[in-house]
Formats: C-alpha cells, sequence, structure tokens
DNA sequence: TTGTACGCGTTATCAA
DNA sequence: TTGATAACGCGTACAA
C-alpha cells in the first residue's frame, strides 16, 4: 500500500497525493478531502523510512539518558510525550551507559538517521562527547542541569543553588554533623556536593570523611551501609543530605529497623521529591524538582527551533524546598 | 558521507563496502580490512532510513506498553537492553494510553515501519488491536502475563496461578477478612482477581464489597482512600492484597501513619517484588515476578525467530512468593 | 569474489 | 494548482 496505490485511486499522482498529506494548504480542499477519504479506505499509511530518506529528516527526537530506569523519569517521560503528541515527531528512547566510548557510538549512530532533535540527560564530561554534540546535525538541549555552560540549549535546575537551599535548610534546623551521600557522581550530584562543602566550610563543619558515595543495583538496599560509614566516622552524625531520594528513603527505612528518631536523632533529606517522599514515615524534606514540566518545556524548546524560535539562553525551572517531618523539629 | 565515498577511496564499487559491512564472509579478508579501515579513517555511519528502505526492514524492534513508566518496567527494560546489545537491532520504546484508537493508531505507524519485531505489554482486549497484531508484518512477543489465549508468542507469568499462591498464603497465615485492591483492572489483574474470588467463595469467605478499584497520579497517595473503603465495607478487615507492590507499600505507609499493627492487626501482600518491598519496615510480602529475566528472554525469543528458531509454546517464566514481614504472624 | 543495473517509497525541483 | 523527473543511500538479483 503505497503513495503510488492512492494515486491511481483518485486519479492524481503520486506527488499530489504527497501534498495532501504534507503541504495541505497547496492543494484544492475539495482535491485534499477526496485524498484522505482515499487513504482511510485503502488503509495507507506512510513508509517512515522512504520519508526519511528523501527528505533527509526522519522526524524523529532522541532522549539519551543514563536515567530512562531511574525513578525520576516516569514524570520527565510524561512531559515529554505530552508536548509531542500529534506533533508528527517521534520519540526515540535511548539508554546511555556512562561509558564515554559507549555514548559515542550511540549518538554517531543516533546522528546516521538525520534527526529533528536531540534531547541529553545529564551533562555529559568527556570533551569528545561535547565536540560530537557540538558538531550534531540538529538541535541539542541537554536537560536536568543548568549549572555548567551549555552546548546548544539547555533546560534543568541549578543545581549548586538547590544544594544550597537544602544544606542551609539543615543548618537552621540545628543539624551540625551532617554526612553527605550520594550514588554516582554525576555533574548535578557534583554541584550539589560543592554547596555543601562551601557552606559547611564557611560555618567550620565540614569533615571530609562524611563525604560518601554508593552504589548497587538497587539503591533502596543502601540503607546500611550509608549509616554504617557515616556513623564511623562521626558517631555523632546528627543528618544525612542524600543526592536523590531513593537514597534518602533507603536511610529513612534503615533508621526505622534500628530505632533511630528521625528527624530528632537524625534529619534526612534529598532532592528529587519522587511519588515514595510524601508518604514516608517519617515524610521525607526534600528539593522539589518540576520534572513534569522538564520533560514538557524541553519538547516545547526543541519543537519551537523549527519554528525559528530558538532559546539561547538556559532554562532555569527554578526547583523548591518542601519541609516534611524527615526535619521537622523545633530549631535548637 | 555515504558508501559511495567509502568505495571511491578504497577504489572499489559501493556494493563491496555495503557486503563488507553486512556479509563479510562474501568479501577477501584483505580487502574487507581495508575497507573498514577507511570507514574508520571517514567516520561513515551508513544511513538508517536508506537501509530500512532498500532492505525493506528496520531492524527496529518495538516495545510497547502502557507500563513504560510504572516501577516494575526498569528491570524489564534491563533485560531487553542488555540482550539487545551488538545485536544490530534498534529498539524503539512506546507508551500506549489504555485508549484502544490510539494503540490501533500508534500499531498502524510502527508497522509502517517495516519492524523486525514487536514486543506488546500486556495484553490488548479490544479485537481489532487483537486483530491488528494478527496481521502484524513480523513476529510479535505478549509479555507479562500468559493466562490468555497467545496471539503469536507469549511470554510472562501465569497470573492467576500467581494470584492463587498469594491468596492461599494469606489463609495459611490465618486472614479471613480479605480485601483486594487493584488500580486499572488490566488482564493481570483480572487473572489474580479471579483467584482471589474463587479461593475466599471456596473458604464461604468472598464479599465482593472487599474488592475495589483506585486509580490517581501516583499511587502512593492512595493508601488512604484504600483503607477507609475497606474499613467501610468490613471493619473487622484484616488483611489486603494489592495488585500490586507500589499500592500495598501505600497501604503499608497508611498502617504506620494510623498505627495499624502490620502484619498482627492487617496483613498486607503485593504483586512484584519492586526495589522498595524488601526494605520497608515492615518488609513486604509479594509474589516476584522475574522480571529482569522476562525483558531478556522475550528480547531473545525475537532474536531467535530470525534463526527459524521459534518458540509456539507460550514460556512460563514461574514466579515465587517471598514471605516477608507484613504477613509473618503466628498461624492463627 | 566483485560488479552492474535496478528498485525501495517518498520528496525536491522545476516546469506546465 | 498539479505534474514529470530525478534523487535520497542502500541492498537485491543477477551477471561477469
Amino acid at each position: 500500500m503505497t503513495l503510488t496505490d492512492v494515486a491511481v485511486k483518485v486519479g492524481v499522482s503520486p506527488i499530489t497525493v504527497s501534498r495532501a498529506l504534507n503541504r495541505p494548504e497547496k492543494v484544492t480542499d475539495e482535491l485534499r478531502e477526496t485524498i484522505l477519504e482515499a487513504i482511510n479506505e485503502l488503509g495507507y499509511v506512510p513508509d517512515f523510512a522512504a520519508r526519511a530518506l528523501a527528505s533527509r529528516n526522519s522526524n524523529t527526537i532522541g532522549v539519551l539518558s543514563s536515567m530512562l530506569g531511574s525513578s525520576i523519569f516516569p514524570p520527565v517521560m510524561k512531559g515529554i510525550e505530552d508536548r509531542m503528541r500529534n506533533s508528527g515527531m517521534r520519540i526515540q528512547y535511548v539508554n546511555t551507559s556512562f561509558c564515554a566510548e559507549e555514548e559515542i557510538r550511540l549518538l554517531k549512530e543516533f546522528f546516521a538517521q538525520n534527526p529533528a532533535g536531540i534531547m541529553i540527560g545529564g551533562v555529559q564530561v568527556d570533551p569528545r562527547v561535547t565536540d560530537l554534540l557540538r558538531q550534531a546535525p540538529c538541535p541539542v538541549i541537554q536537560f536536568i542541569d543548568i549549572s555548567y555552560p551549555a552546548i546548544d540549549m539547555a533546560i534543568g535546575v541549578d543545581n549548586r543553588a538547590a544544594g544550597k537551599v537544602a544544606i542551609d535548610h539543615l543548618l537552621a534546623k540545628g543539624y551540625r554533623r551532617i554526612g553527605f551521600c550520594s550514588g554516582r557522581v554525576d555533574i548535578p550530584v557534583t554541584m550539589r556536593l560543592e554547596s555543601y562543602k562551601e557552606r559547611l566550610t564557611q560555618e567550620g563543619l565540614y569533615n571530609p570523611d562524611l563525604v560518601i558515595s554508593v552504589s548497587a543495583e538497587n539503591p533502596l538496599s543502601l540503607g546500611g551501609e550509608i549509616l554504617d560509614r557515616l556513623l564511623a566516622a562521626e558517631p555523632d552524625l546528627d543528618a544525612v543530605l542524600c543526592s536523590h531520594d531513593d537514597l534518602a528513603i533507603a536511610v529513612l527505612f534503615e533508621c526505622q529497623r534500628r530505632g533511630i528518631d528521625v528527624p530528632y536523632q537524625l534529619g534526612v533529606c534529598g532532592f528529587s521529591d519522587i511519588d515514595y517522599s510524601a508518604y514516608t514515615v517519617p515524610s521525607l524534606t526534600t528539593v522539589r524538582m518540576p520534572l513534569y514540566r522538564l520533560g514538557y518545556s524541553a519538547a516545547n524548546m526543541i519543537l519551537r527551533v523549527n519554528e525559528g524560535r530558538k532559546h539561547t539562553e538556559p532554562v532555569d525551572l527554578g526547583f523548591e524546598l518542601i519541609e516534611r517531618d524527615s526535619t521537622r523539629r523545633d530549631t535548637q
């Protein structure tokens, strides 16, 4: 079932059918309707590859990220899809590992598709990846973090500022011996950590032994390890700032198991405000990132480029400290 | 940068370069090496669309599911990608809504890509969707549930049997007034629910008012509603079987808030064994589904079809009751 | 083992 | 407003 079949049925040339679909305004209303009817009757669906080859544009937007399987991704994904629906664009999700070689391979492969845009999550630090992105044959949006110089467009959160708000909150609540734990140390984590170091150093409270990085298939399994390591370094530990809500919740659960009183004995704070955070007991204080809007707006920016309206300035979506029970104690 | 550019550089015809890539055994070792070198030097990457058009095969495998954003999907995704890596196949994830019209549209659009295979999660009940899948131009694997007749291939879990194991466990633990709550009622849920009804009816314990369905953007928010509705129907409720761990955990959290003693006052059991389930306090009894293997094996089945080795029988991956603290009480 | 000729289904370009 | 022709980059079929 091809364009030609439709054309024959209607008695026009294939290019007219093509136009009826792609540039409806260039075909008489009447003819267009006849054509669309025929298309419906015959069940014609345009061939994706032929279109991409002839027009040198696949109408495909790649979403490359190492977090596709993470708990923060679903709302981002929903935002992207809500905006892209009926835009004629296809979305191609690509999981990236943390290996630069692999990412380069994936990017090159993706470029071979004549993509209409790339959304890349997190910011790659390897200069080869950065170079490749700079030469991308399509608009590139980096999302999640904007405290780092952008390659093309960028949207997200100023993680340095978010980190400062979190650590300031813990200090305001009277916590003094505060640990920092993260999973893999990527750019957002680095930015949050810098604020942590800076503020605690200012207060004369910084202890490098209280900064730890942990990893496992399942972040929820790390609660015990985090507490063990931090308490070994500082038996009087009174708070933990976690780079992600998953880890913070792991700590909350472990505190319950050990009978550690949160927030009085130990304050706990995370980042992101995932679905679980409002409902744990005690509920988790966190810095909320507007994840749905992140996806929606990033998609919007890509689509806007085609209309010639391109954001050149990084878009700061802001964040919000959500104070909940895991740090809600009387100021000492 | 095209095949021809490489061919010119090496001094052969384009088709030879094509063969060096796709049928390496049909080209002299020496020549092949020269060609591969040139490809590397020039940074040539095959054009995806041209390939798909000429060969009438996009080497793309679609993963269509309404659960791409759910907490059970990440391990499935990882399994799929681990198996597909270096297979030359591309994976296209497509979020389906629960609307049949929309799914039909998405399927037709996807068929226009000359796909190499389709993995479709959950089983669609609409006959139009089923018909469309039966006429698919590629192998189709239904995954997640196999207690329903398969269209082509199927892999997953017998949810009817899993439901029976769960309800039997609750009965064995002495629970008698057992509620069932689910989110959207899809095929797996229906199957689990049937076992629940059947067993409780056998025991003379079935009460239709204790079967409820709830929904919200965030399943974690539903703990209060679930308990309210079930307790209103049966003030002496002593257990809840949830169609998914997310909901069960929402119930656990709400019990903590209300001071309801789990497992003594109320037993709680879920399905899937997601990352959180082993670490909540109390930990959650659940029926573990081999999600990683589900993805890996489904991908494997698709790839095997090309080698002419096709599973026609549904593949039952089995499941396992994981008894944890949310039902661990002395049998009464 | 390598090459020639052609076709895949669509769109760009230019002409009518 | 519509059409003829060529091209997109690659793979198939067959020939050398």
